[in-house]
DNA sequence: GATGAATGAGTGTTCATTCAT
DNA sequence: AATGAATGAACACTCATTCAT
């Protein structure tokens, strides 16, 4: 089970596809080229995988969870943070910055399979992936803005906040995606982001001087 | 030729392949289907249209015309501005909110086509539409950032601040997505812009203040 | 629309589709052969054939439809003899002969097409053509056997004789069967119908004399 | 080799197939599923069976013998009382009925196998067992026929008398069938049965009469 | 202007079977 | 006695496109 000869074959598998999915997307990606190209028979890329979607899987689901796993740990020890948050308190960014750089290490980490899952998933079963993160921030975000503005309850909060607060979160999740499709090195992304940074806080500080 | 009765024809064609596009997407969206909903044959629709790429024109070429036109105006306006400009001189948010509001209308007034433009035209020669408009908007932004920041020339632009403009000009346009993706109606659009101007102007600042 | 060469090509696929069908079944048939041995293109064959089914349908509706019309119109008018009949009278055999007679002449009309409806449907929407003109030929058979012995109502048939008379139903039906497929042509056919008249004959008075 | 491990393996392929087989039928039975349900792998299948065809004999082979071996038993049993028979005599009922009450006892005692084999072995080696199991009764039906009739020799059977029997053969096999399929226990069947008899007694003597 | 027919390469997927270990 | 891996041909079906009429 598992022996030298089946790993590798899976690894070539997973790198053809890994290119395949590169070019041409999920849709046009054809599994006759990816398994010419990995030297493999179709059946037995059906051996490892149960159908395309799978295979797709294979290339992005591991860096995926690694960066969904460190997103819920930074997201839940910022929820215990805020226990202790008492308005007017100056935000802590260098926690934030310390997350975000972690991320980016993350995304840079697995450099060509993110591209993928964000502009080559489309008719996947990921091809909602950066919406559904955005989403998940979006109720971080929901609870840091409601800590900000000195609101006693959520409910409290307008049709407008939620928008800008909705917007904010996607708008969050886009740096990331833009540091990573804009940027060819870790080290460059880690460069730009603090002036990300910058715009970032200034545009919430935009937002809550004007609510 | 050019008679009523073709233009009919044209006409169900359009909308067929509007309400295809729309559903499935570029890629996956039928002509056989495209043609059968708007009881034409194939050959008919490939009297009208050079190919699937050239019907896809057909349905989204016109507002996105109309929108790059509008776009393209302000910006020549914009530019004579601001050889009356003086560092340090505030900048005119009217006339930008103007400009926008303009855009906004556009957008709502085609909102399916601009939809299936944002969202479905992987695969399409469109399928970097956002991005190139992005670019457009780019050296606008670089016009903006350098009056504020007062620089003489903008060949004094640093690399992180080519960098975070680039940035600044794709938020800009990812803002007008958003609100054509999470909003009904232009009347509740509009009443959003302001927020979003609050958090642009909000990240202006930032950067301007760091850098 | 429907001229000359597309008759032609109709006809060749569907002259194809019944050799094949014959020879593997309806599972083992091979569209791919189907439309080698007819000189067309598989598009082709999907442009006037849904699916595999539809096919298998276009060669065997036809006769199938005509059969059915044929049953429906016997029992239809066997159904108002019914109304005339007094327990004790003789049955009318030779409309039951002339209607099997019928039958029979339908049968070997379409000899090829009946015998893959009957032996070779397994997996296509067909498959249990043969029971469905069982079941209705039992409906038929109750309301016979219901005046044959003199019941007054429906419901006070008992389990047992709902059970004989939907096996002589079935009988009724296997005997075409047995005809088709153990008689060469339509003539040595009708004349061993006679034969088998008396079989089923004898089968009810043995049924009826026992019960 | 052939102790109890193996054993085991065997009996679960077997209890898998005939779940399989039941289900899907020969044809759309997937080996596969076979050996992932019975939790072993295909390599193991062929180790104990040479093919899918051998399989399914391993499934349905046993009852079809003990069938067989029986019918073999009976059929020779009847020849040699026919060596005391003189015309005009009676029939021997109820040793018919008492060997047909052993066949209805060994349907049932293997109903899911029988089963299969009458309605899901088409595409396998078994799938004309009940016409070989006709024939075969065919012989006997020849020599009752031949009593009834008081005719001195077989070769004075004319073309319609060997049909006619020939039918009767198979109509006996098919009463089997009918029973099985009709009727949920050995003991409902048993009832049954006598019902069946007159019938066939009936259609006898309506041949016998007629010709 | 538009039809109906046809192309032919392509799709993802499944299959019974084999075999070195 | 049994595994896990691999084969390779086959499957039904869809596609954008073409073209004589």
């Amino acid at each position: 089970m598992g022996n030298d000869n089946s790993r590798e074959t899976v690894e070539k598998l997973l790198a053809s596809a890994k290119k395949e999915f590169s070019e041409k997307g999920y849709m046009k990606a054809s599994l006759r080229n990816i398994c010419k190209e990995a030297g493999v028979t179709t059946g037995a890329l059906y051996f490892f995988f149960k159908d395309k979607d799978d295979l797709f899987k294979g290339v992005v689901g591991g860096p995926l969870l690694e960066l969904r796993n460190n997103l819920a740990k930074h997201m839940s020890a910022e929820l215990e943070e805020l226990d202790s948050y008492t308005p007017g308190m100056k935000v802590n960014l260098e926690d934030d910055m310390a997350a975000a750089t972690e991320a980016v290490k993350i995304l840079f980490k697995h450099k060509e399979e993110f591209e993928i899952l964000i502009t080559k998933a489309q008719g996947s079963s990921f091809e909602n992936v950066i919406d559904d993160i955005a989403d998940m921030m979006n109720k971080h975000y929901i609870d840091m803005f409601w800590n900000m503005k000195g609101y006693k309850s959520k409910k409290q909060m307008t049709k407008e906040d939620k928008f800008i607060v909705h917007w904010m979160a996607h708008d969050q999740v886009d740096i990331f995606v833009h540091l990573l499709t804009h940027c060819k090195t870790e080290k460059e992304a880690l460069k730009q982001l603090k002036g990300m940074f910058s715009y970032i806080i200034g545009g919430w500080f935009g937002v809550i001087n004007n609510t």
